[in-house]
DNA sequence: GTTTAGCACTCTCGTTGTTAGAGTGCTAAC
DNA sequence: GTTAGCACTCTAACAACGAGAGTGCTAAAC
């Protein structure tokens, strides 16, 4: 559908407005602070009209009005200009990625803190899930004479660890052979091929040795597993509790908390280039028919790896955060890309 | 001050009746439930009278009676008798930490999560502080050809990694002598020893590696640091919203997540024995001026290394949480002590 | 035919008044 | 020391009401 111009005009300057002060909006205050030459009651008309079409909502009768969802739609795919991300900001934004540590997880936590407090909104970062990652390394360290931490490098960067207990005693000609076996069968291999039936074969063949290293393999399974799945980090969640948008504002919380059900939203949604946006029921969780979501990919090394995501009220100010939103992960992936080659 | 026998036994049912329901308890509605052999009449005699002792508090002159802070303490001291946890619950709560990973962290995230649920409460905890904890083993995994990942594990069973970029090539040459530097200089110091200046004089003495390495000690004093510091983990954060005791959860969560205050308080209380409980505005911060903390020490090898703790509103179940958290900070101490010797 | 002034209408929100109910404290009797 | 009884107090819930904001419609103006 194709509003006119001055439909158009109307139907921003509500939307912004409301997302300013949170206040449904009427034509006398509209006319105020709009500057467009002509008197309230033809606002009126127009807004009776964007009523009537869907574009704006009235909480009452003698309330101003409010955006609907369709009236957001329109606004974000057709009448919003971005703002640009002032250059001081940008600057800011990297030297907190650059000191973050390197890995994955540190860098999206980085990022995500540095995304809530310019948001105000709660953030979501999926780790990077390359399927082409392999195993880079694999590491023994014995804490105990039974103990000992097992860690985990994939060529995507991410470090995962265990601790692992053996049944008999960890001696250097166990770890040699682990070691051993490591190296000819799993360096190189991708995480999924690290199956439970490579490692009972594996332990088989072994014969008198299989009892004593079949512990450090199952761990090595484990952490096979672990860094093949990715993982969902939250920041900000408590900024969403100052907005009045949300009395059970709990329920919202545990949802993020549980995490699946935004992994997989975030995967049902591939579109590579811009961000994408989720307005109130476009989200298909009832937890999150109030919300707004906005995300977008980043890639590593030229493919798409993982994903940064925003949860807001449906009133957020969507101008602003796209563009933020695509500045951090556009930097998550080339700090990410940085790491891993050069 | 002592109480008699009957005001005790008041006072006590007022506490655990305005627990369970968190409305103010009247005189009939004690009788109804408590079942003590005298009127309602009798029961309002020494009710006024624990009011004027300050044992319990009034909202308004026709509601029923609260207890006040000093209730709370005089009960939490001396009346409440602890449940003592099912044996079921305990082998639950044992199962889930055993495969938690073995890290500390792993764990403490493990437990803070059981607890959460158990309890309805927020809760933190601390990695464990060894000021004895030495420097175990440091890894150098090269990702590029100038960046590396450097992994640092802690004779405390910490692991904390970072990536290193490095101006010059990362050859074989330069992780020898970093190794060497390593395996004489840092294995089995403290981390508390790895100073700037310990580092500077290091390189200094490198003569022309000097400037190659020394991004990688730089990074190397990083860790150390890392390690030391004491980590702050938080679970079941949301778990307060259910409460209507808290009008403004938010900058509750955000005094939770800002973590240094709560690090403070523990280490301010480190009374060995039983779990500490500060109750209302025994907590000097603002923001816990409306919350109970319990919190108790766990030891590792038999030293007291971190910190389990439970927030809620005043009036949460002491007499259960004590002993869950009891028993959490025990199970926790033991699983981190024996993955480290044995 | 679009725009606008004017006006009646509707709805919310805050205030006020009222009532029922809960719980108290006190007094006088047991 | 304990208890029955009663007057008193306070809140929570509900209704009534007016002010204010905003609308939609109509008829006149441009």
């Amino acid at each position: 559908m194709q509003l006119s111009g001055r439909k158009e005009r109307i139907l921003a300057a509500i939307v912004e407005r409301y997302i300013a002060t949170g206040e449904p909006v009427g034509s006398k205050t509209l006319l105020e602070f709009s500057s467009m030459p002509v008197s309230s009651a033809t606002i009126r008309n127009e807004m009776a009209e964007l009523s009537r079409l869907g574009f704006l909502d009235q909480p009452h009768t003698s309330a101003g009005r409010v955006p609907s969802q369709l009236g957001y739609r329109y606004y974000v795919d057709k009448l919003m200009n971005r703002y640009e991300l002032p250059l001081n900001e940008k600057r800011l934004i990297e030297a907190r990625l650059s000191d973050a540590g390197g890995e994955p997880q540190q860098i999206l936590e980085q990022a995500g803190q540095v995304l809530a407090e310019l948001t105000n909104c709660a953030v979501v970062s999926t780790t990077p899930s390359d399927t082409n990652a392999v195993i880079r390394r694999v590491e023994l360290v014995p804490l105990g004479t039974h103990t000992a931490m097992m860690v985990m490098l994939s060529s995507s960067g991410i470090l995962k660890s265990r601790v692992c207990r053996t049944d008999s005693e960890l001696n250097l000609e166990l770890i040699e052979t682990f070691y051993n076996i490591v190296s000819k069968h799993f360096i190189g291999k991708s995480a999924s091929e690290v199956s439970i039936a490579l490692i009972q074969t594996l332990a088989l063949s072994l014969g008198s040795k299989s009892l004593a290293i079949s512990p450090l393999l199952v761990t090595l399974s484990d952490l096979a597993q672990m860094t093949e799945q990715t993982q969902l980090l939250l920041e900000g969640q408590s900024n969403l509790l100052n907005y009045a948008d949300y009395p059970n504002a709990y329920e919202l919380m545990e949802f993020l908390r549980r995490g699946e059900p935004l992994t997989n939203l975030f995967s049902n949604h591939k579109s590579q280039g811009d961000a994408n946006v989720l307005i109130g029921k476009e989200n298909l969780y009832r937890e999150l028919q109030d919300s707004s979501v906005i995300f977008s990919h980043y890639s590593v090394s030229g493919k798409d790896s993982g994903t940064l995501g925003l949860i807001g009220p449906t009133r957020i100010d969507y101008a602003r955060l796209i563009p933020s939103l695509k500045y951090l992960t556009e930097i998550v992936g080339n700090i990410m890309s940085d790491t891993l080659e050069d």
